[in-house]
RNA sequence: GCGAAGGUGGCGGAAUGGCAUACGCGCUAGCUUGAGGUGCUAGUGUCGGAUUCGAUGUGUGGGUUCAAAUCCCAUCCUUCGCACCA
């Protein structure tokens, strides 16, 4: 009979939706596991080749986790708000949730037709009432402990979007999303104190095991620097604060840069006597995006102050002050100390504008460059701390600041607070009304979920505000405080916020009362594996590990961290080695490999195109190799004969294959656990035939590779019950072994000879193998042996003068 | 500029001090099939000798070692991330 993958694929789909096989129990006294993808976004395209990659990955480790006795939990959802969706809508006059829904059945179509073992009674949507009802809860909470408040800030806006963008949405100067101009614009925004998590977000990185990359870039993004803050007084009678990671240097400091909004300029505007060039100097510094100013990074701009200076209060300096954009009000206090001597950016800036430059650490050649390096140098020109090394000055210098009240040690951090508006439709509206009496007040937690209204049209006011502005009847509403007339909050949360805390509602999916019952959370919780894109490492990761800590501080959780394992697998291009595109017509759609060659080879061949951490090309021809792996493991039915053992000859073949694939699981090797398998094959067909014992266990390595082809053999074969019910096989280490290996025998380093010996062979035995060895003497002939190297099991190799 | 990952056959890739190129693709030859994106067998890094041989070979140049794709130093290139963060 032929391996007709369609049939077998199609049943085994339906009796595993019948039994409901991957049902994760809610029973807590089991040994739990939690394997979680990234729920998708249910774009109008479809699904991709790229989508299945983790899912199978993940699908491989769920199911041999079942095998091996746990309770797992491998659950499926949709992050369906956000703007494509609404963009379509708009063009296509269809509300959004309907393009909404019409995604999500073909998305969810498209991931079942491959087998994977999501259990669908968890399914959930962000754009859900029942759903986002807890987003507004958790949103309600951080307000209620000061997180989350509105300010009026310099945020980036998307000029084609008509939004505003977080700082991690803002890619290359232009918009993540539709790649439009970002521009700098004021405007009043509901913002989330992440900084204030930004030490803990830090420091849990050590109790988790993510990559190391993971862990790299979250920490740059923080981006945390110690320091100092020190206080220069200046002749206008008043004190600039400036922030260095190098007090140390403090001596060479030759001017101050501020930033081109800092407000001393305003504050001391009667003092500036060249206050039209500054002026003309901040408008134009205003209007150019972050783009654009740093595309010009390389030419220092900037203009002194005329009539105020600073005085560096090491040595009572009068030094001039500029201002410059390479200066930024959002970090440090917006203020400089430059030490052009040893920092690149004001040595740029010294020379363009021919200001000192004072060498304070020996080591380098300040001629030609700034001398940076803090591990060599040696202090000089620096009064006190003369002689000593970078590190000790600086302990020093901060201390003498602390005495005389000049200064402190600082830490900084890179990371902003959270822009948490959008001027959008689709989307959580924010729970918040605003009372002209008492202000902010958050809507009655008993009154959530506050729903999406009905809108005619989803367009964004050109001024800027969100469509739900125009809706009346949900603008105006009563203070729930004072219950006087209010105005509510039109802007929506962005697209980060539903998938902030999503892995906690599929531990309990249709609560009522709770985002999830105590009790679920703390069976389940944290997730033992979770795998996702790189792309996502400073945005939702980094948003959800927040929200996580958050909710573990009001004690909605019980750990700290939400993830104990982060992974991340590489993008799947075309078949030219680029990314996949419509614009370049190098799209693979899964539904056709589906079709033509049949789910478990579409798995297969996912997981065996290459390193998964790595981007691999996708090539059609490599497909078919993993269809006729398939097929030659089917067609081991005509030389399989009765037998409850593994056949003699393939025992230490099948120990060493249960060994490897068990490991490379783990390891996230599944590329060579299929080399394992293919080899196992190979070495089955060489052998001419195998009992069912073994023909069983090959089955039983590869369902979670390929779940329907594995299933339907083992019930031909009557081994009785399903496959997915029965024990992950162990392996026996001595029997990895076979009983005789073949040795290298070299002289001086070349190989001369191989030879078979027993594998428990001893040092001795194998040298005096190698030494009888004719090609051996042949090689030493007339030489003497000065060193015998024997690695048992391996190589001899006699070193001869 | 800073940070991270990487450079191995015609291709995707194995090998983390011990037989370089496992496994797969492609290709060559033979058999099979006889309307095929079929099946089987043998071969396939390079150069030279042509049966069972010799040399050479993991970006480049040095080094450590009996032994290096693997460790160390230098250098070039590629990809990705961050980018005036004081």
């Amino acid at each position: 009979m032929k391996y007709d993958f369609k049939a077998i694929e199609s049943k085994w789909q339906k009796i595993w939706e019948e039994k409901q096989t991957f049902r994760a129990e809610n029973d807590y006294t089991k040994p739990k596991y939690y394997a979680l993808v990234e729920f998708p976004y249910p774009s109008g395209q479809g699904l991709h080749v790229g989508h299945p990659r983790p899912y199978t990955a993940l699908d491989i480790v769920s199911r041999k986790r079942r095998l091996e006795g746990y309770n797992v939990l491998y659950p499926m959802g949709w992050d369906a708000f956000g703007l494509p969706t609404e963009n379509y809508a708009m063009k296509n006059h269809i509300h959004p949730e309907i393009v909404t829904a019409q995604n999500v059945a073909r998305f969810k179509q498209q991931i079942q037709s491959l087998g994977l073992s999501f259990d669908w009674s968890r399914e959930i949507n962000t754009t859900d009432p029942a759903y986002y009802k807890w987003t507004q809860w958790i949103f309600l909470q951080l307000f209620k402990h000061g997180l989350a408040y509105k300010s009026e800030m310099n945020v980036n806006w998307c000029t084609s979007c008509k939004v505003v963008l977080a700082n991690e949405e803002v890619v290359n100067g232009v918009c993540e999303r539709c790649g439009g101009e970002v521009v700098h614009k004021v405007k009043s925004q509901w913002m989330l104190k992440i900084t204030e998590y930004a030490q803990r977000l830090i420091d849990d990185l050590e109790d988790v095991d993510y990559i190391d990359r993971v862990k790299v870039s979250q920490k740059n993004w923080i981006g945390r620097s110690t320091g100092a803050e020190v206080n220069f007084k200046t002749t206008a009678g008043d004190t600039l604060t400036v922030y260095t990671t190098r007090p140390d240097t403090l001596f060479g400091a030759t001017y101050m840069v501020i930033s081109p909004e800092h407000p001393m300029i305003r504050e001391k505007a009667d003092l500036i006597k060249n206050m039209d060039e500054i002026t003309a100097y901040q408008e134009a510094a205003a209007k150019k995006s972050d783009f654009e100013r740093s595309e010009i990074a390389k030419d220092k701009t900037g203009v002194e102050i005329q009539g105020i200076r600073a005085i560096n209060p090491v040595n009572e300096k009068e030094i001039p002050i500029f201002i410059s954009d390479y200066v930024l009000m959002s970090y440090g206090t917006g203020a400089i100390m430059a030490v052009p001597a040893h920092d690149t950016s004001d040595y740029d800036f010294a020379k363009a504008f021919n200001l000192p430059i004072i060498e304070v650490v020996a080591g380098g050649d300040i001629e030609k460059e700034a001398f940076t390096d803090c591990a060599t140098g040696v202090m000089v020109n620096s009064g006190m701390l003369n002689g000593l090394s970078v590190e000790e000055a600086k302990k020093k210098i901060i201390a003498w600041l602390e005495e005389n009240g000049i200064g402190h040690p600082k830490v900084n951090f890179k990371l902003r607070d959270w822009v948490f508006s959008r001027q959008r439709y689709w989307g959580e509206p924010i729970p918040i009304v605003h009372c002209e009496k008492c202000g902010f007040v958050p809507i009655p937690e008993e009154e959530l979920p506050l729903m999406l209204p009905e809108l005619e049209s989803f367009e964004p006011t050109d001024d800027g505000q969100s469509p739900l502005s125009k809706l009346d009847s949900f603008v105006n509403t009563t203070c729930p405080c004072c219950g006087g007339p209010a105005k509510r909050e039109t802007d929506t949360m962005p697209q980060w916020a539903g998938s902030s805390w999503y892995f906690l509602r599929y531990c309990d999916p249709n609560n009522v009362s709770a985002l999830a019952a105590k009790e679920a959370l703390d069976y389940w919780m944290p997730v033992d594996w979770y795998n996702g894109g790189m792309e996502h490492t400073t945005l939702h990761l980094l948003y959800s590990r927040f929200w996580h800590k958050f909710l573990y501080d009001i004690g909605v959780v019980s750990c700290k961290e939400p993830y104990a394992k982060r992974t991340s697998h590489g993008m799947i291009l075309g078949e030219n080695g680029e990314k996949m595109s419509k614009s370049r017509g190098n799209v693979v759609n899964p539904d056709d490999v589906v079709n033509e060659y049949g789910a478990d080879t579409m798995r297969l061949y996912e997981m065996f195109i290459g390193d998964f951490e790595k981007a691999a090309p996708w090539k059609d021809t490599s497909l078919r190799g993993c269809k006729r792996f398939l097929d030659r493991v089917w067609n081991l039915q005509d030389i399989v004969c009765e037998g409850d053992t593994y056949s003699q000859k393939l025992e230490s073949s099948i120990h060493k294959t249960i060994k490897k694939v068990s490991e490379d699981i783990e390891n996230l090797k599944f590329n060579t656990a299929i080399a394992a398998m293919m080899a196992l094959l190979n070495d089955i067909q060489d052998a001419g035939s195998l009992t069912k014992a073994d023909y069983r266990t090959l089955l039983i390595l590869l369902n979670p590779f390929a779940p329907h082809i594995t299933e339907e053999l083992y019930e031909q074969l009557g081994f009785g019950g399903m496959l997915n019910e029965q024990s992950w096989p162990s392996y026996d280490e001595a029997k990895c072994k076979a009983a005789t290996v073949e040795i290298v025998l070299q002289v001086n380093g070349k190989i001369k000879a191989k030879a078979e010996i027993d594998a428990n062979a001893s040092k001795e035995e194998m040298a005096l193998l190698a030494k009888e060895n004719d090609k051996m003497k042949q090689a030493m002939e007339g030489k003497q042996i000065v060193k015998e190297i024997v690695v048992p099991g391996k190589l001899v190799n006699f070193v001869v003068r």
